[in-house]
DNA sequence: ATGCATGAGAC
DNA sequence: TCTCATGCATA
C-alpha cells in the first residue's frame, strides 16, 4: 500500500492491444549482440577486495572490451542447467509450470548434475552420477519415472523447430502473440492461465530457458491445435477495470553505466551484497537496481539461444 | 522485441 | 539471497 504495487487480479488480464507487426527480419540483431558476449578477460580473484582501483579497472576493461570489437571468442557456457530436470515421461505433459501467483510453482532450479553437454544419451545415469548416494532413493524413484524418458521432448532442436512452426501457424491464423497469451486461459487446462505477449514472443524466439520452453511447448501446442481446429473463433474481450493502480515505472540505465556493469559482470557475475552496494554507489544507482541487473544478466546467459551447446 | 521488475520457492 | 518464470512498460 505504499511500496510495491502488488496487485495482480486473480486472473482476467487483458491483452495489451494487439500489434500486428512481425518484424521477423531484424529480430536477431539484439541476439547477435548477446551472442558475442563477455569474454571474461581476467578471471583472477582481483575482485577479492573491491576498491576503487578495481572498480576503475573494470570500467576500463569495459571500454577496452567494446573498443576491441565484440567479436572475439565466443560465449562461454557457464552451466548447462537443464536436460532431464523433471524427467517426465514423454507422453505426459510435463509438470504444468504456470500458475503465476501462488500455488504450485513446483519447479526447482537446482539441477545441475554437472554436465557440459546439452543432452546426453543417458540422462538418468548423469543424474545419478551427479546426485550421489544421498539421493539414491530419489534416483530410484526417478529411474522408475523416467522409464520412458523421451529425449525428443527436451531436444533443443525439436523445440526450435516447434517454435518456428508455431509462429508461422499462429500468424496464419491471424492471431497476435498477445491474443495467444490470453486465449490460453480459454483452454481451461488446470493450472494454466493466460500468458503475456512477452512470454509468447520469447517462446517463439527461443529467448526462454530450456526448461521453460519445454514446459510451455505442450500448452502452446494444445492451443494451436485448438485454434486451427476451430478456425472461426476469436479471442476474449476482457474488461479492463482499473481504478487507481500504481503504474510500474521502468528504470532506464544509461549506456555508460550499463557498460560498467557489463565490465563488472565479466569479472564477477555474482557480486556479493557488499560489492553490489559499492558498484551501486559508484554508478549512482540504487542498490536494488544493480542487484536486479545482475540477476537478469545471469538469466540471459541461460537462455536457449545462446546457452545451448549444439 | 527486450529491459527492468516481482514474487514464489529453493538453499 | 539466488534462481526462475513471467510480466509491465517501453524502445
Amino acid at each position: 500500500m505504499m511500496s510495491m504495487n502488488s496487485k495482480q487480479p486473480h486472473f482476467a488480464m487483458h491483452p495489451t492491444l494487439p500489434e500486428h507487426k512481425y518484424p521477423s527480419l531484424h529480430s536477431s540483431s539484439e541476439a547477435i549482440r548477446r551472442a558475442c558476449l563477455p569474454t571474461p578477460p581476467l578471471q583472477s580473484n582481483l575482485f577479492a577486495s573491491l576498491d576503487e582501483t578495481l572498480l576503475a579497472r573494470a570500467e576500463a576493461l569495459a571500454a577496452v572490451d567494446i573498443a576491441v570489437s565484440q567479436g572475439k571468442s565466443h560465449p562461454f557456457k557457464p552451466d548447462a542447467t537443464y536436460h532431464t530436470m523433471n524427467s517426465v515421461p514423454c507422453t505426459s505433459t510435463s509438470t504444468v509450470p504456470l500458475a503465476h501467483h501462488h500455488h504450485h510453482h513446483h519447479h526447482h532450479q537446482a539441477l545441475e548434475p554437472g554436465d557440459l553437454l546439452d543432452h546426453i544419451s543417458s540422462p538418468s545415469l548423469a543424474l545419478m552420477a551427479g546426485a550421489g548416494a544421498a539421493s539414491a532413493a530419489a534416483a530410484v524413484v526417478g529411474a522408475a519415472g523416467l522409464a520412458s524418458i523421451c529425449d525428443s521432448d527436451t531436444d533443443p532442436r525439436e523445440l526450435e523447430a516447434f517454435a518456428e512452426r508455431f509462429k508461422q501457424r499462429r500468424i496464419k491464423l491471424g492471431v497476435t502473440q498477445a491474443d495467444v497469451g490470453s486465449a490460453l486461459a480459454n483452454l481451461k487446462i488446470p493450472g494454466v492461465g493466460s500468458l503475456s505477449q512477452s512470454t509468447i514472443c520469447r517462446f517463439e524466439s527461443l529467448t526462454l530457458s530450456h526448461n521453460n520452453m519445454i514446459a510451455l511447448k505442450p500448452i502452446l501446442q494444445a492451443w494451436l491445435e485448438e485454434a486451427e481446429g476451430a478456425q472461426r473463433e476469436k479471442m476474449n474481450k476482457p474488461e479492463l477495470f482499473n481504478g487507481g493502480e500504481k503504474k510500474r515505472k521502468r528504470t532506464s540505465i544509461a549506456a555508460p553505466e550499463k557498460r560498467s556493469l557489463e565490465a563488472y559482470f565479466a569479472v564477477q557475475p555474482r557480486p556479493s551484497s557488499e560489492k553490489i552496494a559499492a558498484i551501486a554507489e559508484k554508478l549512482d544507482l540504487k542498490k536494488n537496481v544493480v542487484r536486479v541487473w545482475f540477476c537478469n544478466q545471469r538469466q540471459k546467459q541461460k537462455r536457449m539461444k545462446f546457452s545451448a551447446t549444439y
